[in-house]
DNA sequence: TCCATATTTCAACGATTATTGAAATGTCGA
DNA sequence: TCGACATTTCAATAATCGTTGAAATATGGA
């Protein structure tokens, strides 16, 4: 992961709503959460979801699919994790001293085990 | 960590300047470096990386202290390791999957061995 | 086709951010 | 005490951010 990817996920983590409905979004899984769900949940406006989920998006964090009139939108484990290894890799004096990846999603066992 | 510490240290590390300090303080060790030092390696005007600074320390991610006329600044790994813990802390639905502490300096010997 | 539902788009607003230049503070050595 | 050095403080500025209300778009069902 680049240094500006990185900026980009880390801005789009470091705001309340943001990092409210990521975290939703994590404990829903990869089947994701439709987005008038997510506002009901969360208590926030509809169309300020819109604005969150769009720095999500660009940030690589979550991903969008149409389902009839719903948006169901689910984050992104890969882009997590790469977060995590970019955060972790001047640790140590370079020398890496973590497992890579880190975060994935509960149940339903992932499509690369580990 | 609380989530509004969470989001400060996210923001914190969601700017250029501000990660590069980072990054290099982690690489520094907890011995730290001059704010001069980090001034000149960046090619960042004084006044701003005071502005900077503030931002990381607020955060906890940096201390400082005088020494002689200068202020040295140095990373607080534990702050950075409580923030990786609390990003993790809702992956593989709610079971913790990794290994706690993750950010060590360099050699040195850490003060809390594994 | 028409209506209700789900979500997005747009313009506007106040609040916060990052950077700059000039001036202030604190520390050391002569 | 004086002058040089290291860093911070302060005020100003342009840019970006988060939220809102109103209007637009897309989908499905009667």
């Amino acid at each position: 992961m680049e240094k500006t990817d990185a900026i980009a996920a880390l801005a789009a983590l470091a705001q309340d709503n943001r990092l409210d409905v990521f975290r939703l979004l994590v404990q829903a899984g990869p089947n994701g959460m439709p987005a008038g769900a997510i506002a009901e949940a969360l208590d926030v406006a509809p169309n300020t979801l819109t604005f969150h989920f769009d720095r999500l998006r660009t940030a690589g964090l979550v991903t969008v699919r149409r389902d009839g009139r719903s948006m169901i939108y689910a984050a992104q484990f890969d882009t997590m994790n790469a977060l995590l290894s970019f955060l972790t890799e001047n640790c140590c004096g370079g020398t890496p001293c973590t497992p890579a990846a880190i975060c994935k999603p509960a149940r339903k066992r992932a499509k690369v085990p580990a």
